[in-house]
RNA sequence: GGCCCCAUCGUCCAGAGGCCUAGGACGCCAGGUUCUCAUCCUGGUAACUCCGGUUCGAAUCCGGAUGGGGUCACCA
């Protein structure tokens, strides 16, 4: 063991540029100004160039919990590890946030601005302030430098195999630099040696309890291994750089992944050891999928609902798979939207300790479910916009003709919007097209009716009649009750029943029912046989499309009926 | 394998000893409303992993087993 002085020798040594101390950055990043119950929370991910929904889920909960107390809710990029960091990944992450609507007001607020007090919050523009307590704890003995290779480290993991230990990995005799002499280091470091920086871990095992705030009383042992705390690079591990800048940045909660659990005892020791208070911890549970009869996480290799990039690109709404997301997380979510169904998904009070211990399996079924409801309440313009900007990127084609014309466009969206009972056919945007493609001329003189008109069982007689009358008797200004009185009353005259009703009371006395005379009008109008209200939906078209559509479907009639 | 976390309908959650012959939502099935469809309405389907213990009483507390997940890096 080295003296007192010796460990200040050593700390000189490896960080001779180093003047400041702990104290120093204390006062330089005082605690925020905020109310006492104020949270403070942060997404803390590496710039690899995809966004995890698991990422969307964290940062939603962090910063409605920030929000919803006062705090603040910041961005800090971990790119310590520069083997999976990806050009235009801080990028990705930010705009994956903004797209989400749980951008931060704190850090990295786009990819070239960082903002606040409490900076840098890009970790390897902080190497400086690492060394302050590296350099700390060396001269406290609690640090302490390991010049191993990967060969040697890699030894010690087979002899430890060999010898069937439980306990693997550097501590005890297996921590062989762990004594080293204050003339061994010098010469190691004489002759060039890279070195790590490694905790020195108390050996004797202890057990340690803490309050997580999802999952409850937490027991562990404490940690004996002497980890890394920064890289022969110069640069910290994740470990290091938590309780750091989660300190220095005032940061109160802690949200993170459950694969965080096992490294919690570490980061305790950390806290203690340089003799800052911990914060509050909350590991969430992971996003799942089944697989067979097992469960997996959600991975961006095999599921397509795993990245952010995918719901963008089908173009779910986003508050739509936050609304969802929330659902996962319950607290009570499903049954205060219920009770509220107006109200912004903001308002909900969020309650971490009733976010579940168990792995969430993705619900497909439930996110269209959720999303149709969401779409169903947004206004036509707001889908008019949504829907453009989805197709500008993922549609270049329809978005031309949402384009050329956005007043019949917003139009559109507006059937069956305005109504006690929305229309709920929406799920994406990408349905759009297929769904509403047909109002647009130039698609619908490209689209063939053929399939949809085989399948009418009215006849072509009746119909070519039943749309001349149509035509005959068109008056924009009728309401859907006059508008469809007259319909019946044709439909009866030909002999089909005027409604379900009477057709289901006596089949043999009708040809058919009115259900299938309008169904001519509905190919007529979209070659379709699923369309939204027809009046409302010809209130749209106007008259001059609808009578020319009438009049090619009346084409098509004839040439069948010869 | 060691350590840790978790365990209620197919899925997501309610349930913090008697209110539970276990409740809601999604799904699924059946019926109904509507000119079609998406909806909407009504009904139905379906679960406390197992074994011990504590207790007058357990889905709820304790122990064990089993199962699932995580973690054992100079990755986060």
């Amino acid at each position: 063991m080295l003296t007192q002085s010796e460990l200040r020798d050593l700390a000189e040594l490896l960080y001779p540029d180093t003047t400041e101390t702990p104290a120093d950055l204390e006062a330089k990043y005082p605690p925020r100004d905020l109310p006492e119950s104020a949270i403070v929370t942060r997404f803390a991910p590496s710039p690899t160039g995809y966004v995890h929904i698991g990422g969307i889920y964290a940062s939603l909960i962090s910063k409605l919990l920030a929000e919803q107390s006062d705090g603040v809710f910041f961005l800090r990029i971990e790119d310590t590890d520069q083997a999976r960091k990806v050009a235009g990944g801080t990028e990705a992450i930010i705009a994956a946030l903004q797209n989400f609507q749980v951008a931060p007001t704190e850090g990295f607020v786009s990819a070239e601005k960082q903002q606040g007090d409490y900076g840098p919050y890009l970790q390897s523009e902080r190497i400086k302030i690492y060394a302050v307590f590296a350099k700390w704890m060396v001269a406290h003995g609690l640090a302490y430098p390991c010049f191993c290779s990967r060969e040697e480290l890699e030894q010690n993991v087979q002899e430890q195999e060999a010898a069937g230990l439980l306990k693997k990995g550097y501590y005890g005799k297996w921590a062989k630099h762990r004594d080293l002499s204050l003339d061994e280091i010098k010469q190691q470091l004489a002759q060039g040696n890279e070195f790590v920086l490694r905790i020195r871990a108390p050996q004797e095992s202890r057990k340690i309890r803490i309050k997580d705030l999802v999952r409850g009383k937490l027991e562990f042992e404490n940690n004996v291994f002497d980890m890394v705390l920064i890289k022969s690079n110069g640069l910290p591990t994740y470990h290091f750089a938590h309780v750091i800048d989660d300190h220095l940045m005032r940061t109160t909660h802690i949200s993170r992944g459950e694969e965080w659990l096992s490294s919690l005892p570490l980061h305790l020791q950390l806290f203690e050891m340089l003799e800052i208070p911990q914060p509050t911890y909350m590991h969430f549970s992971h996003i799942g999928k089944k697989e067979g009869d097992s469960v997996r996480k959600l991975s961006k290799r095999q599921d397509p609902e795993a990245t952010v990039g995918s719901y963008v690109e089908q173009g779910y709404y986003p508050v739509a798979v936050l609304e969802y997301l929330l659902n996962l997380a319950n607290s009570n979510f499903s049954d205060w939207r219920r009770n509220n169904p107006d109200k912004p998904y903001t308002e909900f009070l969020f309650d971490p300790r009733k976010i579940g211990k168990t792995i969430a399996l993705f619900d497909l079924k439930k996110l269209e479910h959720i999303s149709r409801d969401v779409v169903s309440k947004l206004k036509a313009e707001d889908v008019y916009q949504a829907v453009l900007a989805w197709a500008r990127q993922f549609s270049p084609a329809f978005a031309t003709y949402l384009e050329t014309y956005p007043e019949y466009s917003v139009g559109i969206f507006n059937i069956e919007r305005n109504q006690p009972q929305p229309r709920k056919d929406i799920v994406t945007w990408s349905d759009v097209p297929e769904l509403f493609g047909y109002f647009y001329d130039e698609l619908f003189a490209k689209s063939d009716g053929t399939a949809a008109y085989e399948k009418l069982i009215v006849s072509p007689e009746d119909a070519i009649v039943a749309l001349r009358k149509s035509i005959d008797t068109y008056d924009p200004a009728d309401s859907q009750e006059a508008w469809f009185e007259k319909h019946q009353l044709v439909a009866e005259q030909l002999g089909y029943a005027r409604d379900l009703k009477s057709f289901k009371a006596e089949p043999d006395s009708f040809k058919g029912h009115i259900g299938h005379v309008m169904a001519a009008f509905r190919v007529a109008l979209t070659h379709q046989l699923n369309t939204p209200d027809l009046h409302q939906l010809m209130q749209v078209m106007g008259r001059e499309r609808v009578v020319e559509r009438l009049w090619g479907a009346i084409g098509y009639f004839e040439a069948k009926a010869e």
